[in-house]
RNA sequence: GCCGGUGUGGCUCAAUGGUAGAGCAGCGCAUUCGUAAUGCGCAGGUUAGCGGUUCGAGUCCGCUCGCCGGCUCCA
């Protein structure tokens, strides 16, 4: 948008700035809610609004921040009392008054010193915390009627220009995000410029609930969570076909890729999670357990199991790189307010791997778990997000380890032209890392494949190998996931595609219908064919009507169906239909059977 | 772990502090049916658990546990 427009909310200066309409000098372009930066302006504006309607009716409310976000915006309040539903719905009506108030945003310059008098005499403490740490000497101020905010803008030009909004939860945040910090209130909400999209947004939003996981793999009969075991999932039939159909399809790949796999056990003894440092830096979200007076700890990560297995021969450097995958089952405590169907679990099976390698072979190998994740991921159309993250806090090894670690992920991901972001200070405390995230039905981003380099196992376990020379020679530790943790991969794939599995993963890929009680052995008979091909078959033969059947079997997203009656009986075919399509059309056995080895095959996903 | 909400048959949900009920699913019987729900019947609950208030608690209060939405943390 060149030309200011009335849906004109803010606009970029020539020098790429965002500023106010009525401030703007060599602008470069006008945004309205339709740009992403517009958007962004738009929601920040709305949370303002919030914020004021919350200080008219909670005077003793002390404003924290109020960020846009993704979807949306929030804004943290200390108020004495915790907000109901029904403190919302005022806030709203209070919203509503402001918007119609049509209020100008005013921007106001001034020193920081008079901004903290400022806000110190409004008893805004955290405002005055935020502004210690601020080292220009000015700040902005913005203000609509009665309301006084410190922030950088810019902003919709007046309240009125907020067309469609609703607040959506209320919810607890630490200030600053820190555990130690007091617990403010963040009420979260999201606008829009119009009230058809504010309902379209609401709308997907419902629909995204029927999408869940959690509802899925109970209607479908694929997993139970129970309260016997918060956080450790149990599978049925149902779910672990689907696990089966796709760790099928991964030790294929691994296989193909010069992996080998192996296993190592899930108790240890806890002085080798000393020596490994997960005594040190993962105590807490590890389970401890005595054998015979001896202390051992359920394992949270394989790869101390892969240390040994390395250590229990002598190593030539002709067998490098060793690319050891391991389907390990790992326990980890996470703290119960954070466990969430599969998603987040406290027993999960990570499709690790361990690669022991020569210094030079790092990048290669990077790159070649880049490719296996990308593989997968395309496999099933999700789009994904890449972090590296680097060195944390409380971590173990010298900075030049850090340092090489971390520039050799950066250029694998360079070379690769993969897009990615930096995650400061968010690595393991052995190395530094690459995650892949995928995101759920309702745009929550979960991370998945992980590939995490480290110098400081080896070190730790003295590994070496015998080189070219005939010296020993310290190899470089790879940790890698791809599908991350089979639970929360299903968890995904479930969300992905609502259930309705590709025809490769469903737990049942053809049921049979017979229409009256005489079809019923042709039915078996036919049955008994497709099953021998290997195909998941199934037969209702139940007393109820074809409609009833056919209803059954869609909502259990049944890819095909196969409807015998008299007509088929006597032409020796069978009626098909397609799941979400209907009615496909007669096919006798062998072009049915043709079909769907192709599909299989091929891995089709519609 | 923290903040808030919430917990009634397998599932979805009813029940002014006064006898726990419906639909779906399940089971039985009848029906033998042509592309998303045939009819009738039967069975199923110490209302998450423990304690308290009350003549009386699914309902009010307290604690514990689970679950939901966030925060923090992570695959």
């Amino acid at each position: 948008m060149n030309v200011k427009s009335k849906e004109a909310i803010a606009a970029v200066t020539e020098d790429g700035r965002l500023v106010d309409i009525g401030e703007e000098e060599k602008v470069k372009n006008y945004l309205s809610f339709a740009d992403e930066a517009g958007r962004e302006i738009y929601w920040h504006s709305t949370s303002h609004i919030m914020a004021q309607a919350v200080k008219r009716l909670f005077p003793e409310a002390k404003l924290a921040i109020g960020p846009a976000i993704e979807e949306g915006f929030y804004y943290d309040f200390d108020i004495p009392r915790p907000l109901t539903d029904e403190d919302l719905e005022e806030i709203e009506k209070e919203m509503r008054k402001i918007i119609q108030e049509d209020l100008p945003f005013r921007r106001k310059e001034v020193s920081k010193e008079e901004a903290q008098k400022i806000f110190a005499e409004r008893g805004e403490t955290y405002k005055v915390e935020i502004l210690e740490e601020i080292e220009e000497s000015k700040v902005t101020l913005y203000e609509q009627g009665e309301f006084l905010d410190l922030c950088r803008g810019p902003h919709v030009p007046s309240t009125g220009y907020i067309k469609a909004f609703k607040l959506l939860s209320v919810s607890g945040a630490y200030w600053r995000g820190r555990e130690d910090n007091p617990m403010l209130q963040r009420i979260y909400g999201i606008s829009f410029d119009s009230e058809e999209k504010l309902q379209e947004f609401l709308k997907r939003r419902e629909e995204a609930k029927r999408r869940d996981h959690r509802r899925l793999g109970r209607e479908l009969d694929l997993f139970s969570l129970h309260e016997e075991g918060p956080g450790f999932p149990f599978f049925h039939p149902r779910g672990m076909v689907v696990i089966n159909a796709l760790l099928d399809l991964w030790r294929r790949e691994h296989l193909k890729r010069g992996y080998q796999e192996v296993k190592t056990p899930m108790i240890l003894e806890r002085a080798l999670w000393e020596q490994s440092g997960h005594w040190e830096h993962y105590r807490d979200n590890m389970y401890f357990t005595k054998i015979d007076d001896r202390d051992f700890a359920i394992k949270p990560m394989n790869c101390p199991g892969g240390i040994l297995i390395f250590k229990s021969q002598l190593h030539s450097y002709r067998e490098l790189p060793l690319r050891w995958a391991e389907l390990g089952l790992v326990h980890r405590h996470e703290l119960s307010g954070v466990l969430h169907g599969l998603m987040r679990v406290r027993c999960f099976t990570q499709d690790d791997a361990h690669i022991f390698m020569e210094p030079h072979q790092v990048k290669q190998e990077i790159i070649g778990v880049i490719e296996l994740a990308d593989y997968f991921y395309r496999l099933f159309d999700f789009t994904y997000e890449v972090e590296l993250s680097t060195r944390p806090e409380n971590s173990m090894g010298s900075d030049e380890m850090w340092d090489l670690a971390t520039r050799s992920l950066e250029e694998a991901l360079r070379e690769l032209e993969v897009d990615y972001r930096v995650n400061p200070g968010e690595g393991a405390f052995y190395g530094p890392k690459i995650d892949f995230h995928l995101r759920d039905c309702l745009g929550r981003r979960w991370q998945c494949g992980t590939i995490q380099l480290d110098f400081a196992m080896p070190e730790k376990f003295d590994l070496y190998y015998i080189g070219e020379d005939g010296n020993r020679h310290r190899p470089v530790m790879l940790h890698r996931t791809v599908l991350g943790s089979i639970e929360r991969f299903l968890g995904i794939l479930i969300e992905q595609f609502a259930g309705a599995f590709p025809l490769w993963l469903a737990p049942v890929q053809v049921v049979i219908l017979p229409i009256a009680e005489r079809h019923i052995d042709y039915a078996r008979e036919i049955k008994d064919v497709i099953f021998s091909e290997e195909i998941r078959v199934e037969i209702n033969d139940e007393n109820a009507t074809l409609g009833a059947k056919i209803r059954k079997a869609e909502v259990e997203k049944v890819p095909y169906l196969a409807i015998i009656g008299d007509r088929e009986m006597e032409n020796r075919t069978l009626s098909i239909r397609k799941r979400k399509k209907g009615d496909i059309g007669s096919f006798t056995l062998d072009e049915l059977l043709k079909n769907l080895k192709r599909e299989i095959e091929e891995k089709v996903v519609d």
